[in-house]
DNA sequence: CCGCCAGGGGCGCTGAGGATA
DNA sequence: GTATCCTCAGCGCCCCTGGCG
């Protein structure tokens, strides 16, 4: 910077002044640092900046390791809305949800000297150092889990649940079944109260919730179990990834889908339009939430007094052709 | 620090060396300064730390921004290889394959202070500032594509067209059909190469490739149009992703899979396995490239002399049950 | 002479205040 | 007085030199 300087004939602080958009510098001044900004090649240093100002204008992720849409979905949304916004973000990635992997997660990103961080994950169980940490750091989470200090952007999981299930029950199924993820997931209550909440408005059985992990693996593993039980009619599953297993065993069993059984999803990933049948679902707008996410984060940096707020939004079904009505 | 230092009774030097294990701290001194860490919740402040040691222990990633699975896998495989390394990853999407683009992300990275770029998609075309860029700082595409000084960590795609071609052809089909990926991918050339050296060395008849975009829409455009010819009896798709939306055309065409067309995909994204029929897939070994190209950018870093080398690992067939000898 | 530790200088940048027109 | 620029003093840490046992 100060060679920038000596060759546009300025101070090093004009130079900081013009390559930060500051007012006060003639156009003339301007357009000579630029042209030696050019010529040199100079690119500014974060580092430099970020100690000099205490600002470093980077947000921090954590995000669950596992190749499944959502994380990437939310992630592409919170990179977008950062950029946008002139910040830049920083991921680190946590393969398990226990609390000293994820305090140790957020320890790292604020060295990294982050100025929020968005939790890309269920809040499984909070320690006393991630207290401490959201305390300090500005944070929003993308579950319904927090602490008492997290912001929350978050899928009305209830709603989503009751959605799949009315849809089913309107297509004249006698009650529905369901396939829920590990309950140690908050948004997995949420489904699974939606989906009892629905069955018994309308005074119907509510059988015994099927428990899968969110791999493909264990749908596969759950269908070959609803497959062999009579009566059967329709499953509500807690992800599209375990419906495409649930299918591929209703399949196997020689169910057909949906006129032996009806399937409905959560997620709407790519591929649901694709599979055959194609996947009815209820859509999770995952990049609005990393959006939504990114704003509420910022606006709590810029304001760190604001109390701790709750934004839900409205998942919506989506209907394809893996439901019909019962034969 | 300071106060850290006042509090154990010692200088800030002594602990920085205990922080970074420095061996010349005595064992006594070295448990008063973690002691004083503890008390003062002091954390490490990774920008004065950079600008003062001139290193930055940061590695950056550029990702072309898509959903597919590749994208995340990879970025898994980085993250815990640079984990491993006591590197962080900074990361990056672009929304457009063009070198400005391209460019303007190698420069954000830059001004991070990264210590090596990797350059997760392919470097369709490339312009003076990237060449500058990979002059300056060490770089590895995980794509075919390069320039002069950047290594590459690939996947033998050529080989990849073959396996899967081959497979199908010693099942008994004539010949087999290819829906390719967009020209302009380097790796699409290669896969293309391959299927055809394969058909022409057994002098079988080499019908037109098809052309799609990655996307599962694409796939099933695309197979649309296969479906309608007579006589296709045998697809291999350039991604998994484009085989669904095949297969899907197909059913929707009265065709089943496997029994009038087999479809052969590759990736071997989570779902092949769980969709019905389960896909037979190349495999992409995209965790080892991830953690393969880090390790050489590693190397590259500490060995900046080093030339530019390329490594091609090799990829796998998977056989399931979307093929079978034609009828 | 070696093992351990303290102090000074500086990394590249920005914020505050003063100088110049 | 106002617009424009400059000088000065650090931000928190690590490298180097040197002093103490």
């Amino acid at each position: 910077m100060a060679d920038v300087a000596r060759l546009a004939g300025v101070s090093a602080q004009t130079v900081s002044r013009t390559l930060s958009g500051h007012p006060n510098v003639r156009e003339h001044t301007r357009a000579k640092v630029l042209a030696a900004v050019e010529e040199l090649g100079y690119r500014k240093n974060d580092a430099a900046r970020m100690l000099s100002s205490g600002r470093s204008r980077t947000l921090g992720i954590v995000v669950f390791e596992t190749m499944f849409y959502s994380r990437s979905a939310v992630t592409v949304g919170v990179e977008h809305a950062a950029h946008r916004a002139g910040y830049s973000v920083s991921a680190v990635t946590v393969s398990s949800l226990d609390s000293t992997a994820i305090q140790d997660a957020m320890t790292r990103l604020s060295e990294h000297n982050v100025e929020g961080i968005i939790l890309a994950l269920p809040l499984v169980q909070v320690n006393k150092g991630i207290e401490d940490l959201t305390r300090t750091i500005p944070t929003v989470c993308t579950d319904g889990s927090r602490t008492p200090s997290t912001h929350v952007v978050t899928v009305d999981q209830t709603m989503a649940a009751r959605l799949a299930t009315e849809h089913l029950l309107s297509l004249g199924h006698e009650t529905v079944w369901h396939v829920s993820g590990p309950e140690s997931w908050l948004e997995v209550g949420g489904r699974t109260k939606g989906w009892r909440e629905a069955l018994e408005e309308q005074g119907r059985f509510v059988p015994p919730a099927l428990q899968g992990d969110w791999s493909p693996a264990s749908g596969y593993q759950n269908g070959l179990i609803v497959g062999r039980i009579p009566d059967v009619t329709a499953v509500f599953v807690a992800s599209d990834e375990m419906a495409f297993g649930v299918i591929r065993a209703l399949h196997e069993l020689g169910k057909r889908v949906p006129e032996d059984v009806s399937v409905v999803g959560v997620d709407d990933i790519p591929l649901a339009e694709y599979c055959s049948p194609s996947l009815t679902t209820v859509a999770q707008p995952f990049e609005s939430i990393g959006e939504r996410a990114v704003e509420r984060l910022i606006a709590a940096i810029e304001n760190p007094s604001s109390a701790a707020q709750t934004e839900t939004i409205e998942p919506s079904l989506i209907v394809r052709s893996s439901t019909s009505a019962p034969a």
